[in-house]
DNA sequence: TGTACATCAGTGAACGCGCGTTCACTGATGTAC
DNA sequence: TGTACATCAGTGAACGCGCGTTCACTGATGTAC
């Protein structure tokens, strides 16, 4: 089957240089995506570019979504280590998502999070991929609460877990630990023990 | 006083300017700033800026602080008109910044929602001007908070507060009524009235 | 009060650089006979 | 099995455009006498 080696050549310079573009946008930003250096980075030049991409507008969707995949898979490891260490599903999410390693490498982490007002601003293609990660993120909350919790507890677990590591990555090392500390202990307390018991 | 009248009309262009570089950063994101378009805006073309600031990276970051400022000053006077409507603190900041309205306008918004993770990124000034504006809201919220609060709640509302919006703004208007509307009501029920009776 | 000069704020043409995009070409991989 | 040809993936020079920055100049405002 040499029509296969043809087409997995392809491919993998296709899935290095969408690897290379998510790392790109979580840690400068859609702005900071330059054609030439995502080429670069995935071990190309940049005049293949086309062969691959129809535009450069069209990889930013792409790889938004690529990172969002990537992310997931790798969050979904480390939640299975802190499971298997005795968390309950929501306190291994967030201690995950609001630890000190998740707000010091945006490259590897949550594109919500790292990308934030970049997808709601841009084209609706890119807002929509953004939508999706939104959306994505928020069953991934819905899937760690526990039984019963109520309706829209997801999507403002979801919404300070975004806001937390975005604030964090502005603040110096000090207000940095102390407000995920904050975070991690408020949406803990609140939603995983005693969700509903209240009011 | 001629050298009064001489200095204002510098200051008020420069004052224009500011206003224009506010509103671009919150509307189109840090790296959509354009000197041209920000001079054009204030009613100047593009030559004269460099009487102004010494550079676009310099005027990026003072746009920042008077984006904060402005939207302070707004900000009180929407809260003044919900509190004198009968709401409390709480519930009159947390109405107010996750209305449609503020979702729906970034230019004339909180620029730390607007900006979000654009400013964890880029040179430490602008990080600087970034983690002032967040003490700034947290501030605020720490205000609006009842007497009692936890210590670290004032962080917590404010991280789902930016979160919140910038979700929002990513998802389509269903979505995105629903995502508010949740939030609102989660953080009323939960720092309002009963804010420490728990647990 | 009126005229000549100095200063100040802004204008707009021009420069240089980066970057997205195109394209003719090369080398390697696979196919035909 | 070996040779000639076709296709595929990637190269790197070049183009065009936008944008930050500079600078010589203009018009208006203020000052001196």
């Amino acid at each position: 089957m040499p029509d296969d080696r043809k087409q997995t050549r392809h491919q993998q310079s296709h899935e290095r240089i969408l690897d290379a573009a998510a790392r790109a946008i979580c840690r400068d930003g859609c702005a900071g995506l330059g054609v030439a250096n995502v080429m670069k980075e995935a071990g190309l030049t940049h005049g293949g570019f086309y062969a691959h991409f129809t535009s450069r507008d069209a990889l930013l969707a792409e790889a938004v979504e690529h990172a969002g995949a990537r992310n997931t898979e790798r969050l979904h490891e480390r939640l299975q280590t802190r499971s298997d260490a005795g968390a309950s599903p929501l306190r291994a999410l967030v201690e995950q998502y609001l630890s000190e390693q998740h707000v010091d490498a945006p490259a590897d982490g949550c594109p919500v999070a790292a990308l934030g007002a970049d997808l709601g601003r841009g084209d609706a293609v890119l807002r929509q991929a953004g939508a999706r990660r939104v959306q994505h993120l928020v069953k991934l909350v819905e899937g760690a609460l526990p039984a019963g919790s109520a309706a829209g507890s997801a999507v403002v677990v979801a919404s300070t877990l975004v806001g937390t590591v975005q604030m964090a990555r502005m603040l110096d090392a000090g207000e940095r630990t102390a407000l995920l500390a904050a975070s991690r202990e408020a949406l803990i307390a609140q939603y995983d023990r005693s969700a509903q018991g209240k009011s």
